[in-house]
RNA sequence: GCGGGCGUGGCGGAACUGGUAGACGCAACGGACUUAAAAUCCGUAGGGGCUAAUCCCCCGUGCCGGUUCGACCCCGGCCGCCCGCACCA
């Protein structure tokens, strides 16, 4: 019986493919349009199993809607700046910009193989010019409408990477590449006013009901909308404290206004520009400052760290009763980039507050009366009572539930002038620069005379330049010979360029919006982004959740009030596949070993393995996330090689459901392989089996709306 | 601590909206083909009992209870695991 042969079909097809030109979307079309894409790659070298599984995905989504009469757009690019590039760059002496190409042609090569149903015409890289100069003509217009700023402030370094993360790439206190513990710098950053969006970020997730609710909460606690009291608690004018050069008081930010009459101090974070001042004073503020500084970010000395204070001398008075006085202390606990930087302490209602009111003997007096407590004896003890009850020992307040009290208490303080409702968000300032060569250059340049003057639109792109050092750790940009010094577009004096280049997510955050017309001469061409936006199914991993989705979403917005996109939200359709993870394996001296080098000698609880070629024992490790560092990634071209791409393809969106993490096995393609054989000697053998091979592709079909409809 | 999710054979996992639990695949076992093996094809297969029998009976979807004619599915309470956030005032 002849056997299928993928050698000798793959290509024909492959070939009429390209030849044809199927896979090409028509901007514009009698047909109803169909925007599906996948997240595009990092250009490492090669793909995974994992971007098998995405693109093949997203492949039968296109294939379907095609069949289905749909005018669809399945693009695919690269996401070609980064940190690898320089990597390659420091240890092999080759320029980044070659390296990252010849992976985009290797990688290229490798899904058309897999046969792809790819619009290749509008494929571009975020490391081209003409990409990078329209992302920094769009920055300049944000800049513009004030949407990007510059300042100095605390920021999260990363000691390895050497450049600074955004808090989103902060992961337990430690980046999210280099997983070295991420440390606290004063540097002057650039940042885009993603706060400005946080109300509607946050409101117009309800309209994403294609999304995962997973992904949707997850946005939701990270944009952290709560809603409170900012009020100020006046300097007591004691004789001897004049200290008119430090303001009117302290202004905390509360969402238990109504627990107001149990406070018993206030607390400054060790940032505070008020500390600061302070520390200039007393040299025992400064020394607890420093002793503050020095513990760790990482989670686990955040747990376990000890709450720390520091009486400052100073005393406020309290709103409500200006007979009424509180110390002011400074508190390891405050962070200072959260509310206000300052807070009153409860201790009878907030956990934090209690431990440290008893580390340090301030007063505890409860004002929640639990429900059948009796209100003359009723003490908190080391629990902080945080439950609902009738608010007591609260004057004006006395009697009312939480709610009333909390309205209540707003309402007297803006009566008083002392403070006024506030939302406060959890969401900072994106921190859009980095200081690392391979990336898209920030248009402005520093002017003596001028100060920061933008590149005018006409001479853009600032293109990278040729032969960076990147040969030592550091910014590669900023120590070229020549680059950085050019003369000012205001007055046309001498100037340097900003050497800062913008984090990569800001690469990916407008990406969808440029395949719609990639050649176009302004960032987005209007009429094509309204023809095929908004992307009504896109497919990626999710460890996204909060990092490219969040970004995405908020350019988006801003890029629809500079004028350039008419959709609210750049993807309708949201779909999170699994992980492929993988079994790890080391050699003795602690190497990495790839998964095709090992065999495995005996199952069960007595697992163990051994190197097909020596013979040399190997430890097992953890099933972990397929990362070219641990080696234990599985190639999709193998399979392809030995299997055929469609059993290649039919394993890898078969072997589990497509939301779910799979372990990766080989056994899993054999099955797919003897399904792929099945069918085809089916179609071969006589006709009057059709009926039945008919049934099987209906089956299959079935499987793919299965999906479709899953997504 | 807060939020989200999950728990079904040896394994990955099916089961529509509450209606025959275990589809399909992997691994396993038996058979056919072959000198033999591979490949392929056919068959068996949750656990236990009984039997001449592929008849039949009992038990079974993490645990305990409830609703229902009927529960993997709904409700209440536990246990365990995974993910996200977290000194957020």
């Amino acid at each position: 019986m002849p056997r299928y042969d993928p050698k000798e079909v793959e290509p024909k097809w492959r070939a009429a493919w390209a030849e044809s030109g199927i896979f090409r979307a028509e901007n514009g079309s009698g047909k109803p349009k169909y925007y599906v894409m996948e997240m595009f790659p990092y250009p490492s070298g090669r793909l995974h199993v994992g971007h098998a599984r995405n693109y093949a995905m997203g492949d039968v989504v296109a294939r379907f809607k095609r069949a289905r009469g749909f005018n669809v757009l399945h693009p695919m690019g690269w996401d070609a700046f980064g940190l690898p590039a320089e990597n390659a760059a420091a240890e092999r002496g080759v320029d980044p910009a070659a390296w990252t190409y010849e992976n985009i042609a290797f990688m290229r090569a490798e899904l058309q193989r897999l046969g792809v149903s790819i619009d290749w015409s509008r494929e571009f890289a975020t490391c081209d010019p003409e990409y990078y100069g329209q992302q920094q003509a769009w920055f300049l217009k944000l800049w513009k409408r004030g949407l990007v700023y510059r300042k100095e402030g605390l920021v999260n370094w990363d000691p390895v990477d050497m450049t600074v993360l955004a808090n989103e790439q902060v992961i337990d206190g430690r980046g999210w590449r280099s997983d070295a513990p991420v440390e606290r710098r004063k540097l002057n950053q650039w940042f885009l006013r993603i706060t400005d969006y946080a109300d509607e970020l946050l409101e117009s997730l309800k309209t994403l009901d294609r999304w995962p609710e997973k992904v949707r909460v997850m946005q939701e606690n990270w944009i952290g909308k709560s809603k409170g009291l900012r009020l100020t608690f006046p300097f007591s004018a004691d004789p001897g404290a004049e200290r008119a050069d430090l303001g009117e008081g302290v202004t905390v930010y509360t969402t238990r206004p109504d627990t107001l009459y149990g406070a018993s101090f206030v607390a400054l974070s060790p940032d505070h520009p008020l500390t600061e001042q302070l520390s200039g004073a007393d040299p025992r503020i400064a020394e607890f400052v420093e002793a503050c500084r020095k513990g760790g970010t990482s989670e686990a000395e955040i747990e376990t760290a000890e709450k720390l204070g520091f009486d400052t001398g100073l005393r406020v008075t309290h709103p409500f009763d200006p007979d009424w006085r509180l110390p002011v202390w400074v508190a390891n606990f405050i962070l200072m980039d959260y509310g206000t930087g300052a807070i009153f302490g409860c201790p009878a209602h907030d956990q934090r507050d209690l431990d440290f009111a008893r580390k340090y003997g301030l007063p505890v007096t409860s004002v929640v009366l639990p429900p059948g407590e009796d209100p003359a004896s009723f003490e908190v003890a080391n629990e902080a009572y945080v439950e609902g009850g009738r608010i007591f020992n609260s004057q004006f307040m006395d009697g009312l539930d939480i709610e009333a009290a909390k309205t209540a208490a707003i309402q007297r303080a803006e009566d008083l002038g002392l403070g006024e409702g506030a939302t406060v968000y959890r969401l900072r300032d994106w921190g859009i620069a980095r200081q690392r060569g391979w990336g898209c250059p920030i248009p402005v340049v520093h002017c003596g005379k001028c100060g920061i003057v933008t590149v005018p639109e006409s001479e853009l792109p600032v293109r990278l330049p040729e032969g960076m050092d990147f040969s030592r750790p550091g910014n590669a940009l900023a120590r070229h010979p020549t680059w950085k010094h050019t003369t000012c577009p205001a007055c046309g004096g001498e100037a340097e360029r900003e050497t800062d280049t913008l984090d990569t997510f800001v690469d990916s955050s407008w990406y969808f919006a440029r395949y719609t017309n990639p050649d176009a001469a302004t960032p987005i061409d209007k009429d094509a982004a309204d023809y095929w936006m908004p992307v009504d199914q896109y497919i990626g991993g999710i460890e996204h959740a909060v990092l490219h989705l969040l970004y995405a979403r908020f350019v988006t917005k801003a890029l629809r009030d500079e004028g350039m996109l008419r959709v609210d939200e750049p993807f309708a359709g949201l779909f999170t596949q699994g992980m492929v993870t993988h079994e790890t394996y080391r050699r003795q001296n602690g190497d990495w070993v790839d998964p095709s080098d090992v065999e495995i000698i005996s199952e069960g609880a007595t697992r163990r393995a051994r190197l097909i070629a020596t013979g040399e024992p190997v430890t097992i490790g953890d099933i972990e996330k397929m990362s070219k560092s641990k080696r234990n990634v599985v190639a999709p071209a193998d399979m392809a090689d030995t299997y055929g791409v469609d059993a290649a393809r039919l394993c890898v969106l078969s072997d589990s459901p497509p939301e779910r993490d799979v372990q990766w096995t080989s056994a899993g393609v054999e099955g797919a392989s003897r399904l792929v054989n099945r069918v085809w000697a089916e179609f071969d053998a006589e006709p009057a089996a059709e009926a039945d091979a008919e049934r099987q592709s209906e089956l299959r079909r079935a499987t793919h709306k299965t999906i479709k409809a899953v997504t």
